[in-house]
DNA sequence: CTCCATCCATACGGTGGCGTATAGATGGAG
DNA sequence: CTCCATCTATACGCCACCGTATGGATGGAG
């Protein structure tokens, strides 16, 4: 059973999620999935309805592949809420940024759709609470927990929105103080 | 001299900035711009040599009537920082957010094009250098300053891409307590 | 070898968008 | 009133993409 598959759905959402990074929500374009892939259309109206499907089951797969795993993997090597935060930073912007194109382009896809965004903020509040369980232990009280979540979650998204230079600084270095700062 | 124009250069630009607002660069397609002037795209290529023209031209709008006039704006009623961070904040969401959207529109189309995220860049070290003029004053010294101000920027344009909740707080409110502890 | 599930190629009709061409409409200058 | 600059409508050819239909390939099960 399972007889080894051509294509098989995972590579039609893997190919899907690698245009999403590239070029947005828009740009995942069936024929040019196929094309990427080698391969003519014919088969994936085998494996997806249609093309929302597929868009959809994008988010499945990030959601599943995503939020999780590299919570996971910060918490596996423990350390104090400082070091941990720098390696949530660190893992998420890892995998040459593929993953983090992938989170952007997301993040715009839910200021125009509905569904996107319920998604999104799913995760998101997830993401939070972790980050209020790390903040929490640092902080005086939970407006302080507040404040900071947001600004280390902003800093984190926004910092690859805004393009501004730092004088003699590099964008990392400035990280590392804002994250210092935000820490202490 | 200049007859009164039907519907001028400047209608396409508004029109397409609307339309950039609510479904990024994308959704700028001129036919639909021209639907939307209750007009057929005829009179479009008379003013414009093409798609890309409009484009170019609606980003030399929005650096015109951005940067300067909103700086102006907060510069001229004086108070200390922290009361200008605040109304540069108030100021940059108002417009029932229409100029929001087209901000953050624009910072997701600079990550594909080259052409704008130059133009943003050049924009942002604008806006940098006028936030280190705020923060100077009440900072230690200039990594201080480069921390506070890139948290400031992250989190008034990354605030828009993060939708988690916040308990019992609404999120303006948080974005307030976040305000006074970057101004402390 | 045969058969069937799985996957692929090709062709098709439909839609929407781009840019061009061409022929108006409209209103102020003279 | 006439003329010209300024705009507009319409029609066209082209292309990219969607989703469908239909007839293969291909390879393991029997």
């Amino acid at each position: 059973m399972a007889p080894p598959t051509r294509t098989p759905r995972g590579k039609w959402i893997e190919e899907g999620l690698s245009a999403l990074a590239a070029g947005g929500s828009d740009a995942v374009r069936i024929e040019s999935l196929a094309q990427a892939l080698g391969v003519s259309k014919g088969g994936f109206y085998w494996h997806f309805d249609d093309r929302q499907s597929l868009l959809e089951e994008m988010l499945d797969a990030w959601e599943r592949t995503w939020v999780d795993e590299v919570i996971e993997a910060v918490e596996a090597e423990g350390g104090d809420a400082r070091s941990r935060l720098r390696r949530l930073f660190a893992l998420a912007s890892a995998s040459g940024g593929e993953l983090l194109k992938i989170e952007l382009a997301i993040r715009n896809w839910a200021r125009r759709e509905k569904a996107v965004a319920e998604r999104l903020r799913q995760v998101d509040n997830r993401r939070m609470d972790y980050m209020r369980s790390l903040f929490g232990p640092i902080c005086e009280d939970d407006d302080d927990v507040e404040a900071r979540c947001l600004l280390a979650f902003s800093l984190f998204i926004g910092g690859h929105f805004v393009s501004a230079d730092h004088g003699g600084r590099s964008r990392a270095e400035v990280l590392e103080l804002a994250l210092e700062w935000l820490t202490r």
